[in-house]
RNA sequence: GGUCCCGUAGCUCAGCUGGAUAGAGCACCUGCCUUCUAAGCAGGAUGUCGUUGGUUCGAGUCCAACCGGGAUCGCCA
């Protein structure tokens, strides 16, 4: 369990307070504290009633006593209230003075070195239509745990698996090949990934259309779908490529490198990248092996001519890992690709794979087969599962053309920062670039921010109006109050007399100082709970809190206009604090933050 | 049908291994800019925490059943 910097002063005087009050042992794990509730005087709260066995006295009893005991024990603490069971401990000014003194020499949020190796498996999108905004989710996630795991020590590695091949792809190259008249990126002027998503539609058009055709000349809805000569064509086509037909082949690299292309593109404006690229049409061909070996452990199976597991025990089902015709299915690759990601980074302690939640099961039948092959990191696989994205008029449907492109959902919400930014018109000697930069930098933090703000185990609603939003809970908020210090922080410099920030010890805190210093101290623990769960939400929510925490305490307390010198300082030490680790927490986000806006 | 996830204010969501009178944002209302950035601050109103039992000194949190929503269970990917 992760102990702050109080909780460790904290901790080893209540358990000495148990043997030399009570003459018991305390399990210092059992003990909890919590941020004192704000009706009640105090910091920290000791909940004494798991503990009254053993003090064997009464909850109000027991809890004076410790507090006694701390108060002689430890000069941090100053004073205490004991409300039923509750012992409520105020802390020395000169606590939070000297953790501001601290947190100004080393970040809150980095985290010493593990010298462990993660690697992170985000995005994999299949490369016959554009990215959506399950897509989004998805990546904005991957990269965020990333940037956490990061954080708190850890060096990541980030790769993505792109489904370049199989009958998806063959339906939009057949299309463009029947319907496309040569046409090109350049020729149409369209990013690449849109293009062949437009030619994956058209063939669903012309396919559909061959179905009812050939239901009104009398075939049943299941026949005509599978007999269909569109799709017997495209079905053609996925044989000649796996044959390695030079026409296909060149094809396929032709309308792949166009959806890359535009892939890209959209990588790049969201911010994120990738170490390497794991291409299905490369590791297809993994874990065949690797089952036959099962196979001759004893860890698998054979029935009907098939190779199959039995996970019956741990109560799921059996499940076919090779055909009978010896092929492989998705699990079979799955199988292989992590094998030889364990293979090709020797170290790797961890491997995390951000996939929808529609996969669970996928991936725990996965984990369970890893785990009977013998592969000791097997324990240390896991499932990043997210819920899916909703709209107000319910689920995504490609077919129904109610999906969210990534790319226009982007210039949406960077449209309405320019608005708003119009609007204010805050931003005199701004070049027209460095607006369009700043808007851009904006909009993206909306749009991640709403995505990132929620658990992501959960099922969301988007709610196209609220993602755009600029005020109160938001992305453009947080940036809004790193702004608002920073141009404090420039006016600071100008002032003569002033030597830079620092805190001093020798003024009584005010309530809306503590009140930040206080959530301040607790975003180390939060980036730790984060790092532990892979939450990000935790950590957007927490920077939040410190903003807007912050923002109470500017609207009401003079920074540069205090007059007193000592306290001036004290105050752009704090303002400064709460800037730098905002900044450091929103990059852990995947968001940037702008010296004005 | 089996397995898994979800149900908290009008809406969207927080609520850590059980702890004090369940919190934010949006929306609605009232104040605050001759400016340390009003994308802000202060204040107002809003709850059978899906239902019913159980465990506990204490349950939004744990257990069971039920109701409602979703996912998944293929020699598909």
């Amino acid at each position: 369990m992760f102990q702050d910097r109080l909780q460790a002063q904290l901790l080893p005087a209540v358990e000495r307070a148990f043997t030399e009050l009570f003459q018991q042992q305390l399990d210092g794990r059992s003990v909890s504290f919590q941020a004192t509730r704000p009706e009640f005087e105090g910091d920290v709260t000791l909940n004494v009633f798991p503990f009254l066995k053993l003090s064997g006295k009464g909850p109000e009893q027991t809890a004076t006593l410790i507090g006694e005991f701390l108060i002689r024990e430890l000069p941090i603490v100053q004073r205490f209230n004991v409300i039923k069971g509750f012992l409520n401990l105020v802390i020395a000014d000169a606590y939070w003075t000297g953790f501001l003194k601290a947190a100004q020499a080393h970040d809150l949020l980095v985290f010493p070195s593990t010298g462990k190796k993660v690697m992170v498996e985000y995005a994999s999108p299949n490369t016959n239509k554009p990215l959506h905004l399950g897509h989004l989710r998805n990546i904005f996630l991957g990269w965020s745990v990333s940037r956490i795991l990061e954080a708190a020590g850890n060096e990541v590695i980030k790769v993505q698996v792109v489904n370049d091949r199989g009958i998806h792809i063959c339906k939009s190259m057949l299309a463009w090949r029947k319907f496309g008249q040569g046409e090109t990126p350049e020729s149409s002027g369209m990013k690449g990934d849109k293009l062949v998503g437009r030619y994956y539609v058209a063939f669903d058009k012309a396919y559909r259309a061959e179905v009812e055709g050939l239901v009104a000349s009398g075939l049943s809805k299941d026949e005509a779908e599978k007999q269909a000569p569109l799709l017997l064509e495209a079905q053609d086509m996925l044989r000649l490529w796996e044959a390695g037909d030079p026409e296909v082949r060149a094809l396929w690299e032709k309308m792949n490198g166009w959806v890359y292309d535009g892939f890209n593109a959209t990588y790049a404006r969201l911010g994120v990248t990738f170490d390497k690229n794991y291409y299905e049409s490369q590791t297809y061909v993994l874990g065949k092996n690797d089952v036959r070996e099962g196979l001759k452990k004893g860890v698998f199976y054979e029935k009907d001519g098939a190779v199959w597991v039995d996970n019956t025990p741990e109560g799921l089902d059996e499940k076919v890992l090779l055909r009978r015709d010896g092929t492989s299915v998705y699990m079979t690759q799955d199988i292989g690709t992590a094998i030889k990601r364990f293979e090709e980074y020797p170290g790797l302690s961890k491997l995390i794979y951000t996939v929808g939640n529609e996969q669970d099961y996928h991936f725990k039948v996965l984990f369970i087969i890893l785990r009977k092959l013998g592969f000791a990191w097997a324990s240390e696989l896991f499932h990043l599962s997210y819920g899916m994205v909703d709209l107000p008029s319910g689920k995504m449907k490609s077919r129904e053309g109610t999906v969210v492109d990534a790319d226009d959902l982007v210039d949406e919400v960077v449209s309405e920062a320019r608005s708003m930014g119009e609007e204010l018109s805050k931003l005199d000697g701004f070049s027209a670039g460095e607006k369009a930069a700043l808007y851009e930098m904006i909009g993206l933090a909306a749009l991640k921010y709403y995505l990132l703000k929620v658990d992501a185990k959960k099922r969301m609603l988007f709610d196209p109006a609220a993602s755009i939003d600029l005020q109160g809970h938001t992305g453009p908020f947080i940036q809004y109050t790193y702004a608002r210090i920073q141009s404090l922080l420039r006016k600071a410099e100008l002032l003569s007399g002033d030597h830079g920030p620092g805190a001093t010890d020798t003024h009584a805190l005010l309530p809306e100082e503590k009140q930040v210093l206080k959530l301040l101290h607790h975003f180390p623990a939060v980036l730790h709970e984060a790092e532990t769960r892979l939450d990000p939400s935790s950590l957007a929510n927490h920077a939040y809190e410190v903003v807007k925490a912050y923002n109470s305490f500017y609207q009401a307390i003079p920074v540069l206009k205090e007059e007193d010198a000592d306290k001036r300082a004290f105050r752009l030490a704090l303002s400064k604090v709460v800037a730098s680790t905002t900044r450091r927490a929103m990059w852990c986000l995947g968001i940037d933050v702008p010296e004005r806006m």
